[in-house]
DNA sequence: TAGCATGATTTGCC
DNA sequence: GGCAAATCATGCTA
């Protein structure tokens, strides 16, 4: 009875409903991948519809037999009536014995498709199998995130939520590739150093962008300030500072904000340097949120994490 | 096709 | 519950 509920369920037996459409779609909710799966979905449906196909193939089949070895029996049994007196009584055990047998034979067949059934739906959830690389531009927000927050890699809830939502992609993976990251930058530095230059260089040229825009901005409303061609000449030339000299945007917003050099206290590559790593290879306090990190605490405290 | 990259999962810790 | 670390499984590329 359960395994009739479930190849019902399932939309292997019972009336054809699209090929078990329904199971499909429930598969890819709980499988957590709300529209990309159309693919995998057609192909769910095109694996189930052929179980379902075999599996009544083979139902068929079994109660042709079935019909076929009664019939054959009964006609034994009218023969052997020619020699001794048979009552009907005999004649329904034994018809009754054979559909005991087939019925049994049919349980099988019903089991082994619940089975098929059963690794087609868990090879259809396991995200494992049908894990993709995310797409170039999610990558670059995240890593963009990564490295301008590298004091503290650790996006609050919202800023996951933010993430997630400029990435379509789901917090959880938001949160699966920070912790990924973080682990493997800490465990080779050197290697994603050029990329974190990169990524730096990147933030820079958008922040002098935007320092250069305030800038214009500011001179064009307020043409009566009697220096204020040469400042705007000076700031110019800080923003072009910037962009020949990148740093990461953590350094720049304190530069910025405190019109104070960036001295790096270990002193490594000039374009880049982990700063945000303590001394046992932590990130100062992996555990506090960035949010009660002391603004006083040094060049790489100075951001917050709801700054993008 | 091997080796590396990368997203997801598991395990143990706090 | 969030995190680090280890590991797995798949994708990508030379």
């Amino acid at each position: 009875m359960r395994l009739d509920n479930m190849l019902l369920a399932e939309g292997v037996s019972g009336p054809e409903k699209g090929g078990g459409s329904a199971a499909a779609a429930a598969a890819a909710a709980a499988a957590g991948s709300p529209a990309d799966n159309s693919i995998e979905h057609s192909d769910y449906r095109a694996k189930l519809s052929q179980i379902r196909q075999i599996y009544h193939t083979e139902l068929e089949k079994y109660e042709q037999a079935c019909n076929e070895f009664t019939t054959h029996v009964m006609n034994l049994l009218r023969e052997q009536s020619r020699t001794r007196p048979i009552s009907p009584k005999e004649i329904e055990r034994m018809v009754s014995i054979i559909h005991r047998k087939f019925s049994s034979i049919q349980m099988q067949l019903k089991q082994s498709t619940c089975e098929a059934v059963m690794i087609l739906r868990s090879r259809f959830l396991d995200a494992r199998r049908k894990r993709r690389n995310f797409s170039k531009q999610a990558t670059e927000i995240l890593n963009e995130y990564f490295y301008s927050h590298l004091s503290n890699p650790y996006p609050s809830e919202e800023a996951k939520e933010e993430l997630a939502k400029k990435c379509s992609i789901t917090v959880s993976q938001v949160s699966n590739w920070f912790g990924n990251k973080r682990i493997r930058y800490k465990k080779n530095i050197g290697k994603f150093q050029e990329e974190a230059n990169l990524y730096a260089a990147k933030t820079a040229v958008t922040a002098a962008h935007a320092v250069a825009a305030a800038v214009q901005n500011s001179q064009t409303n307020s043409p009566t300030t009697p220096n204020s061609g040469n400042e705007f000449h000076m700031l110019n030339m800080f923003v072009l500072d910037f962009l020949l000299y990148p740093l990461q945007v953590d350094t720049l917003r304190h530069v910025i904000s405190q019109t104070a050099g960036y001295n790096d206290a270990l002193g490594g590559n000039p374009m880049y340097s982990p700063h945000g790593l303590n001394g046992n290879g932590g990130w100062h306090d992996a555990t506090t949120p960035s949010s009660v990190i002391s603004p006083t605490e040094g060049p790489g405290s100075v951001h917050s994490d709801t700054s993008n």
